[in-house]
DNA sequence: GACTCGTGGTT
DNA sequence: TAACCAAGAGT
């Protein structure tokens, strides 16, 4: 029983933000749809898209039935829209081969398209109330400071890191559950990656980060995403002229849309390749 | 393990 | 303002 959990615990009883995928109403399925679009996307912005999408498809079966076209043109400005497709073909795989429910042991789901070992955990944990450990960003971070006395963890998860967080995973399977969201919130609201609040932490006396004094960060550099003038910028730029049209648009609409030629040209091979862009026909193209 | 893949708010 | 960064996954 680590000393962290009944601090930890308490703050999420009284700060938890009312999200439409917690709570009793939230069926799996409205779980599994946040979690792709919450995958290196802010809160703020799934709300409203998670919303339509549960309302649109309610079930795997309903999104199944859709176009993929349908799903990223849904997706809207979430980002990543291969994100899309990939959940498009978790629930077609779930409407035909676990009769439309949202698989409940980790294996299954870490089968799906689109499912890490996060999201595979994530969904076990917040859609079924198994018992794994969800190690995500805020999660790692957490523990990198008030567990290890580093600003920040390392850049991929160390086997010692798995280790340490299933060390202090409550026994207790439903309180398993709730401990992950806890210190995802936590690390989401307060221990944020930058101008923590330790002010209003509820583990402030017990971390050892701060008891070091907050040392700064000293490992490998963090990268830094570049993005003006990058292939994903390119791309992204010619799938919202598709996104935004109701059918094919002509090939002139592409060139307007990004220069240089040749980068236009490569990443509209790729998005293709991708299968987030068809051909529709002589010099027009489409979302899929 | 290093890279790639969108988007937009915050500082 | 440029940099940072947000519930990762696939190659």
């Amino acid at each position: 029983m680590s000393e962290l959990h009944e601090p930890i615990l308490r703050w999420y009883d009284d700060h938890a933000r009312e999200l439409p995928w917690r709570g009793p109403d939230a069926s799996a399925w409205s779980v599994m749809v946040s979690e792709f679009m919450l995958q290196q996307t802010p809160v703020a912005r799934v709300l409203p898209v998670h919303e339509i999408w549960l309302q649109r498809w309610p079930t795997p079966a309903d999104l199944s039935a859709e176009t993929t076209g349908e799903a990223v043109r849904a997706w809207g400005r979430l980002g990543y829209p291969r994100r899309a497709l990939r959940l498009h073909a978790a629930a077609t795989v779930i409407a035909e081969r676990h009769d439309n429910q949202v698989p409940a042991s980790y294996d299954a789901l870490r089968a799906l398209p689109g499912v890490g070992d996060y999201t595979a955990a994530a969904i076990a944990t917040f859609a079924h109330g198994r018992r794994h450990v969800v190690l995500d960003t805020n999660v790692r971070r957490v523990f990198a400071r008030t567990i290890e006395g580093a600003e920040f963890p390392s850049t991929a998860v160390t086997k010692a890191e798995r280790e340490v967080a299933l060390e202090v995973l409550p026994a207790d399977v439903p309180t398993a559950a709730t401990w992950s969201v806890a210190v995802m919130e936590l690390g989401a609201l307060v221990c944020t990656a930058s101008n923590p609040r330790c002010g209003d932490c509820p583990v402030a006396e017990l971390c050892a980060w701060r008891a070091a004094g907050h040392p700064a960060y000293d490992g490998p550099p963090r990268k830094v995403q570049t993005w003006a003038g990058t292939d994903r910028q390119c791309r992204g730029r010619l799938l919202a002229v598709l996104r935004d049209s109701d059918g094919p648009v002509h090939r002139s609409r592409l060139d307007a849309a990004w220069s240089p030629e040749d980068q236009r040209i490569r990443c509209l091979a790729s998005l293709i390749e991708d299968r987030l862009v068809v051909a529709a026909g002589p010099e027009t193209y489409a979302l899929p």
